[in-house]
DNA sequence: TTAATATTATGTTTTACGGCACAAAAATAG
DNA sequence: CTATTTTTGTGCCGTAAAACATAATATTAA
C-alpha cells in the first residue's frame, strides 16, 4: 500500500521540533515545506554545495560523508527518523564540508533554511533546540576522533557495530541490526580498508561475537565487543 | 607592572558575548563572576567533574585536552583570548568529558552556568551566540578527525604548526610561534609519539621548513607546510 | 654546587595495517 | 540465460609509525 508522500501527511511525524514554534512560524513553515525521496545511495547533498535547506529525515537510514586524502571516504555520522540535519554550515554562513547519502529508500522533508534561521533569531527555544543537537554531535566528534586514532582494528569495528546498533537498533528476533550495509561502508565508518574490515568481521564471526549472514550481521556477544572496543 | 586581576577592570574585555544581554542580564552575571589565575601546565577542569561554571579565557593560552586509550592524550582544541569554553557538556547535562589546562600563566573569569543557560533560555541571541560557537567546532571536529585518521606524520605536524600559528599568531619578527610548547604537547596535538614528534620537526627544520631554537619555532615556510599539510 | 628529574634527541626493533593481486560469489545488465 | 560488473573473501608483502632503548641536554630541587 504506497502512497505518495504528502506534507501535510508527514508534518505529525517532525518529531518535537514543530512544536516549538508559535502558530503562525508553524504554518509558515509547513507551508514552504517539501518532500523528497532518495533511492538506495542517492545523493542527498554534497560537499560545496550551498546549504538552502533544513533536512529532516522522515524514515529511511542516511549517512554523512566525508572526502578524505586521495577518495578516501568517512562516514562521519548517520541519521535516523525522525532527525533533523544539514543545517550547522548555513549557521556559520560555510557551503557543505560534508556529502549526505540514502543507505537505503528514504523520504525526508526539507524546509527553507534561512527561514528556520530567522526564527531562531526570534525563539529562544527552537534555538535551544539545535543548540542541542550541535552540543550532542560536538561531543560525538570528539569521541569519535580518539577511536579512530588511538583504537586498532578489532577495537574499531567493535565500535562501528555497536554504533550501528544504537543507531538504527535491532531487528525483532533481538540480534540483526537493522541495517545491511556492504562492507565498504563499514570500512568507511571505521576507517579502515574494505579487506581489513571483511577480515576482522570473518575473525569476529569464528570467535562467534557475532554471525554474519551477508550483509546481514547478528551482535551476539555485545558485552565482549564493548570489552573490544574499550580495550583498543 | 602586575595588578591584582579585578572583576570590573575585566568585564570591558570579555567580548562581545556580555553585549547581548539585557542591562538586567549584564548586572546579574556581573555580579556572580569570579576571577581565577592559573600557573602554567595547572588544572582547570577536569573530566568526570560536574560543570558548574562557564569559563572565559582573558588571557594567557588554555588547552582542552582528553585523555584516551591507556592514558594517552589528546589535545583536543585550544582556546585564545577572549574566547568562552566549557560550556558544551552543561547544555546536554553531561559531566566534563575533557580536562583544561593552562598552557601559560592564564587568567580565566567565570560565570554560573545555571544562570547562563537560563539566560539563554530567554535570549535568542544569546542563544545564537553559543549556536555559532558549537557549530565552529563541530567544524572544526570533524576536519580534525580526517586530518588525524588520513594523513601521514609529516602531514599532522605540519597541520599542527599552522593550527597553532593560527590559533595564537606569530611574535613581531612575523616567523616565531607565539606559543612555545614541548615537544610531546605537539606529539599530542598531532597525535603521534613524542619521538616522532621530535624526529618529523628536525626533519622539518633540515629542511629549512621551520628554524627550531628550544620550544622557539619558526615558520620559514608556510607555503610548503601547507602543501604538505594538503598531501597527506 | 651537586643531585635528581624532566625534556630533547637518535638509533634499533617490531608490528599493525595498507596496498596489491587474485579468486569466488553475488548482483546487475544485456 | 549468459555476460559483465560489483562485492566479498584470502593471502602476501612492504612500510609507516609505535615501542623500546639509551644518551645528551635542560631544568628544577636540595
Amino acid at each position: 500500500m504506497k502512497k505518495a508522500p504528502n506534507i501535510n501527511d508527514l508534518l505529525p511525524h517532525l518529531g518535537r521540533m514543530l512544536s516549538l514554534l508559535t502558530d503562525a512560524q508553524r504554518a509558515s513553515l509547513a507551508k514552504a515545506a517539501t518532500v523528497h525521496t532518495y533511492r538506495k545511495n542517492e545523493l542527498i547533498y554534497s560537499a560545496g554545495d550551498h546549504p538552502e535547506k533544513l533536512y529532516c529525515l522522515v524514515s529511511g537510514k542516511v549517512k554523512i560523508c566525508r572526502e578524505g586524502v586521495g577518495l578516501r571516504t568517512q562516514i562521519v555520522r548517520v541519521i535516523r527518523p525522525v532527525e533533523y540535519f544539514g543545517y550547522r554550515p548555513a549557521f556559520v554562513g560555510e557551503n557543505f564540508v560534508l556529502s549526505a547519502l540514502a543507505f537505503e529508500p528514504t523520504v525526508i522533508v526539507c524546509f527553507p533554511i534561512d527561514m528556520v534561521m530567522a526564527m531562531i533569531h526570534e525563539n529562544a527555544s527552537l534555538a535551544w533546540f539545535f543548540m542541542q543537537r550541535l552540543a550532542e554531535d560536538l561531543g560525538r566528534a570528539d569521541e569519535r576522533t580518539v577511536t579512530l586514532t588511538q583504537k586498532h582494528i578489532r577495537g574499531r569495528l567493535a565500535d562501528a557495530l555497536l554504533f550501528l546498533k544504537e543507531s538504527y537498533g535491532l531487528e525483532e528476533d533481538g540480534y540483526t541490526l537493522s541495517i545491511y550495509l556492504s562492507r565498504e561502508d563499514l570500512a568507511n565508518l571505521s576507517n579502515m580498508t574494505t579487506s581489513n574490515a571483511i577480515r576482522t568481521l570473518s575473525a569476529f564471526a569464528s570467535e562467534r561475537l557475532v554471525a554474519v549472514d551477508g550483509r546481514k550481521i547478528k551482535i551476539l556477544e555485545e558485552e565482549k565487543l564493548a570489552k573490544i572496543s574499550r580495550m583498543g
